[in-house]
DNA sequence: AGCCGTATCGTTACTTTATAACATACGACC
DNA sequence: GGTCGTATGTTATAAAGTAACGATACGGCT
C-alpha cells in the first residue's frame, strides 16, 4: 500500500501505542464488548503505524506472529473496531487509522496528504454543524460520515 | 451492486438525459477535450439511471450492445468524465453518479439514502467554506474533497 | 493526398480489496 | 454436562481496479 512516498513522520512512540489500548480496554470493558487477541492485534498493529493501513498490510504484519491467518479474522476485527469507533475508515484510500478521540462519538474530518501519506483528524464544530443544517434542510437523518480532503499538508508544501 | 432496496424513484426522463449529453458535448467542445463516442456511452448510462451506478454494472449495460468491451475501456471513460466534472464518483459506495451542475468546478457534497439508494448532490457554501477555514488552520492544502453523509431521506423516513 | 505524433481503444492478464459460506472453538449460563 | 451465543478458522470466490502492450483513429502538417 505504502501511502507516503517522501517525508514520513516518526512511528509513534510504544508508550502511547500501550497507552491507546488501555484505553481501549477501559472502554470496552465499560460497553461489555470483548476486546479479543484479535482484536486487539489488529488495532496495536494500526495504532502503531505513522500511516493509514490498508487490511491487507494489516494481514501481512500479523502473519509474522501468525502465519495462517486470513482475510476474513482482520476484516471482523476491522469491523468491531470500526464499530466501536476505535479506528476510523479512510474511504478514499481503502485505508484505516486510529481514532485519535474514542471515548466519545464523532463526525471526524481527515486531511490527508498525498505526498507524505499523514493524515490529520479534525473535530470541527463548524463542518459538523454546517453538514447537520445541510442534511437538516433536506429533512435527512445522517447515521454516518465520510468527510476527507486530499491535497498536500503544511510541511510538504514548505 | 443495487443500491436501493425499497422505493426508488423514477428513472430520468430520456429527455433530461439527452439534455444533459448535449450539456457535456458542448462543455467537451469548449474545452477542447473530446467525448468520444465510449465517453459519450458511459455518460449516458450513468445520467440515465436512478441509482449511482458501480463501474461493473456500467460494463454490463454497455455489453448489450457491444459484448466484448472490457473493465479497461469503463474506467478509462470514468476517469475522462471525473477529470472533466461530468461525474462524481462516491467513495462510500463504489459507485458513480452524473453531477448536476457540470459547468463550473466545485465542492459537492452528497447526501445518500441507504434505504433507497437515491443521492443528493449540494452544494452548500457554508460547508464547502469552513472545511476550507479547517483546511487553512492547519496550513493545508486541499486538492479533491471527499463529502459524504450516509443515512436515511425524508422519503424514507415518512 | 500522405505522413507523423499523440490520443484513444482493444485485449489479456493480473492485483487489490472485500465477502459468502460453513466448520470449529470457546465461554457463560442453566 | 448440554446448549446457546459469540468469536474465530478455513476455503473459496466475488467485486473493484490496473499494468502492459499492441492496434487503430484522429488532428495537424506539408
Amino acid at each position: 500500500m505504502n501511502v507516503g512516498k517522501h517525508y514520513t513522520r516518526p512511528m509513534p512512540s510504544a508508550t502511547e501505542t500501550r497507552k491507546a489500548l488501555k484505553l481501549a480496554e477501559k472502554l470496552c470493558q465499560e460497553r461489555g464488548v470483548r476486546l479479543t487477541p484479535q482484536r486487539r492485534n489488529v488495532l496495536a498493529v494500526i495504532n502503531a503505524s505513522d500511516q493509514p493501513l490498508g487490511a491487507y498490510d494489516i494481514l501481512e504484519q500479523l502473519r509474522a506472529q501468525q502465519p495462517r491467518i486470513a482475510p476474513p479474522t482482520v476484516y471482523r476485527a476491522l469491523d468491531f473496531l470500526l464499530t466501536e469507533g476505535l479506528i476510523h475508515k479512510l474511504e478514499s484510500l481503502h485505508a484505516f487509522v486510529g481514532c485519535h478521540h474514542p471515548d466519545h462519538p464523532h463526525h471526524s474530518q481527515f486531511l490527508i496528504c498525498e505526498d507524505c501519506g499523514e493524515v490529520d483528524e479534525l473535530h470541527s464544530p463548524l463542518v459538523r454543524d454546517s453538514l447537520d443544517d445541510a442534511a437538516k434542510a433536506r429533512g435527512f437523518a445522517p447515521k454516518h460520515s465520510t468527510v476527507e480532503l486530499l491535497g498536500r499538508c503544511a510541511r510538504c508544501q514548505a
